[in-house]
DNA sequence: TTGTAAGCGTTATCAC
DNA sequence: GTGATAACGCTTACAA
C-alpha cells in the first residue's frame, strides 16, 4: 500500500547573510550595496572582469559569494539580447536514439559556456512548433531540430526572427538551414542491397510512422529502391508502421510471421523495433537468422543485446551532436550556411544471414 | 568521406505581415500599435481575456495573429515572477531509467499549462549544483530532484530563494523537502532475500558508484541486510563499482566471474547493469541461471530483451514522475511537506533461479 | 577604472 | 473596459 504523509517543517535555517529581500533572490543592487560599487561595476566583474582593478574586484567577489547572487536569466537576456542558450527539440527522450547524440551536443556547449535547453515533440508537428515558440521565446541563440520536414512558415518564422538553426539526424537543403546528418535513403538503401544479395526475396519492413518523419520516409524508399534495383517488386514490400518501442516491434513482428506469405527478411526503421521484432520471431519458435533475419538502424547500446546481436546501420550520433554545436556557436550573419554530410556504416552482429530457399 | 558544403542563402523570404523593428522579435507594443490599443490591453488579452470585451479582443488576437508575436519569457519572468516553469534535474539522459517518469512529470505539468526544463548532471554533484543554480537563474518555480544525497548548503539555498523542491526516486526526511520515491533499501533487500531463498550462498554485486548516489548505498545496504539476515557474513559480498552502462555491466561480470570464488548470484543496481552481466556471463560460455543468476532493478523495458529475461524491482515510474507534479504544482507555502511512499514489487522473468550446490 | 542612467519587454496598480 | 506608468533585474553606452 502506498503511503502519503504530511510533515510540518521541522527546523528553520539559522539565518546568516541573510538578503535584503529576503524570501527572493538578492539582486546585482544587493551586491552592489554590499560591496559599495555601483551595478555597473558588478555587472562588469561578471561579465567582463579585465575591465576591473584587481581590488575591487576581488571586493565584488566575496559579497557575491557571500549573497549567494545568481544572475536573473530573464533579466540578463532583456538587457543583452542574447542568452548563450541553445535549444534542441527532438521528437521523444523515451529511447536511446537522440541521447547520445545530445549528450554530446550538450558537451560541445559547455566547452563554450553556452548551455542546452531540451524539448520533446513526441513526434507531433503542433506539438513541436509549439516547442519551437517556446525556446524562441525564451531567447534560444540558435535551434537544432531532427529532421527538415516541417512547413515552410516554420523556418520564415525562425528566418524573420533571425534565429540560426541547424537539422541534424539528415540532409536539408532549404536556403538558411544549415545541417549536419547523414543520407538515410542511402544508408538503408545500402543494408538492403547487402540483404538481398544474400537472397532474401521476401522483405518485410517495420517503420516509424512516415508521415512527418523524413528519417522513416528515406529509409523506406532506399529500401524500395534496392528492391528495385534487385529485380524484386518494390509493391511486394510488406510494410507496417509503429510507434518506437520494443512492445510494438515486437507486435508488428508477429504479425508478419504469422501470415502466410511469411518474410525471410524484416528490416527495421531502427534498433528498438528491431530488437522487438526477434523478440517476436523467437516468440513464435523461429529461429533469427536460421527462419528470418532481422536489421535495424542507428546501433544504439541494446543492438547488442538480442541474440543474435543486430546487423545495423552504424550512426555517428555523437559526432553528429558536436558538429550541430559547432555550427551553431561559429554561426555568423552572412547569409552562408553549412551542409554536413557524415558517413554510416553496417556493422555485423549477426542477425542477417543467407537465405537458403527451401527452408522457409 | 564526410563531406562538408558552404552554401550561399538561395532566397528569401517573400516579405509579408514584416514587424516593425525587422530581424528581432515583435513586440507587446508592436502588437498595441497594429491593434491601436494600449500595450496593457493587449497583455490584458493574453494574460485574462475576460477582462476585456469581445470587440477589442478580437481585434487585438487577430494583431497577434498577424505579427506571429510571443510573449518574451524573461520579460514576462520579470515583471510577474513566476514562470510556470519547474525544473527537473537527472543524473543522466543517456540512459532509460529517468526516461518514463520524466516523461510522465512533464505531461502532468502540461495538464495544467506548465513546462518542463530538464538539465542532467552525470553524476556530478558541482555540476548539478550549477544546474541547480541555473534553472533559479531561469526562474524555475519549482524543482525536481533525484534523491536526497547533496549539501545541506544546496537545500540552504533553495530554502533561502523560496522555492518548492521535491526528491523523487528516493525518501527523504530533510525539513522543508517534500519527496516521492520509493523505499530503496527496502526493495533491494526483499529481493535479496529472495534470492538468498533460493539457496545462493555466494553473492556479488555490480552497483553504480555509491559516493553521492543514496539510491546506490541504499540498495547495497539492502542486500547486506539481507545477507545478515540469512546467515551470510555481508563482508563477503564481491562489490564492484561502476558506471551505468551494458558495457561496464559486462566488463564487471566477466572480472567477477572469472575469480576462483566465482559468486552464484549476480545482484545488480539497475537493469543496465545486468543486462550487461548477462551477457558478460554468457561470453564466458556460462548459463544463465544455470550457472550463475542475475538479477536487476527498475524494469525497463530492456529487461525483457535478455534471454533469459531479467528478474528484477518494479519501480512505478510513471506514477513518480506524475506525483512529483502534483506536489509541485499543488505547493503553497504552509511550512507543510509531503512525503509519498510508493509500492515496488518483484517482476520475475527467469535470470534468477535456485542454485543447486555442486553445480558451480 | 568607475558611476550614471537609459533602455530591454513584460505585468500590475492605478486612475479614468 | 481601457490607458498611463511604475516596477522587475540587468547590460551598456556615455560621462566623469
Amino acid at each position: 500500500m502506498n503511503r502519503i504523509f504530511n510533515r510540518a517543517i521541522l527546523g528553520q535555517t539559522m539565518g546568516m547573510n541573510i538578503p535584503s529581500r529576503s524570501g527572493g533572490q538578492p539582486t546585482l543592487e544587493d551586491v552592489a550595496r554590499e560591496a559599495t560599487v555601483s551595478t555597473a561595476t558588478v555587472s562588469r566583474c561578471l561579465n567582463s572582469p579585465e575591465q576591473v582593478s584587481a581590488k575591487t574586484r576581488e571586493r565584488v567577489m566575496a559579497a557575491v559569494e557571500r549573497l549567494r547572487y545568481t544572475p536573473n536569466f530573464g533579466a540578463r537576456a532583456l538587457a543583452a539580447k542574447r542568452t548563450n542558450t541553445f535549444g534542441a527539440i527532438i521528437p521523444t527522450m523515451d529511447n536511446a536514439i537522440f541521447a547520445r547524440g545530445l549528450q554530446a551536443f550538450q558537451e560541445a556547449l559547455s566547452v563554450r559556456n553556452a548551455t542546452m535547453l531540451v524539448a520533446s515533440t513526441n513526434y507531433d508537428p503542433d506539438l513541436e512548433e509549439k516547442q519551437i515558440r517556446n525556446l524562441v521565446a525564451r531567447g534560444a541563440d540558435g535551434l537544432l531540430l531532427i529532421g527538415d520536414d516541417r512547413p515552410e512558415a516554420v523556418y520564415d518564422l525562425l528566418r524573420e526572427r533571425g534565429i540560426p538553426v541547424v537539422v541534424a539526424w539528415a540532409l536539408s537543403e532549404r536556403p538558411g538551414v544549415s545541417c549536419v546528418g547523414f543520407d538515410n535513403r542511402l544508408a538503408a538503401r545500402q543494408l538492403a542491397d547487402a540483404a538481398l544479395a544474400l537472397g532474401h526475396r521476401t522483405v518485410a519492413m517495420i517503420s516509424a510512422h512516415t508521415k512527418s518523419n523524413d528519417r522513416a520516409r528515406a529509409r523506406l524508399e532506399g529500401i524500395r529502391q534496392s528492391m528495385t534495383a534487385n529485380g524484386i517488386d518494390p509493391k511486394s514490400l510488406r510494410l507496417v508502421e509503429t510507434n518506437y518501442s520494443i512492445k510494438r516491434g515486437m507486435e508488428a513482428a508477429i504479425g508478419m510471421l504469422r501470415d502466410g506469405q511469411r518474410p525471410t527478411l524484416i528490416m527495421c526503421g531502427n534498433d528498438v523495433l528491431a530488437a522487438g521484432a526477434v523478440m517476436g520471431a523467437k516468440s513464435l519458435g523461429l529461429d533469427v537468422p536460421g527462419d528470418v533475419s532481422v536489421t535495424g538502424f542507428d546501433d544504439i547500446e541494446l543492438a547488442m543485446l538480442t541474440e543474435p546481436g543486430l546487423t545495423t546501420v552504424h550512426v555517428p550520433h555523437r559526432q553528429m551532436g558536436r558538429a550541430a554545436a559547432q555550427l551553431l556557436l561559429d554561426h555568423d550573419d552572412s547569409g552562408m550556411n553549412k551542409l554536413v554530410c557524415l558517413d554510416t556504416s553496417i556493422v555485423e552482429r549477426g542477425s542477417l544471414s543467407r537465405h537458403v530457399p527451401g527452408s522457409a
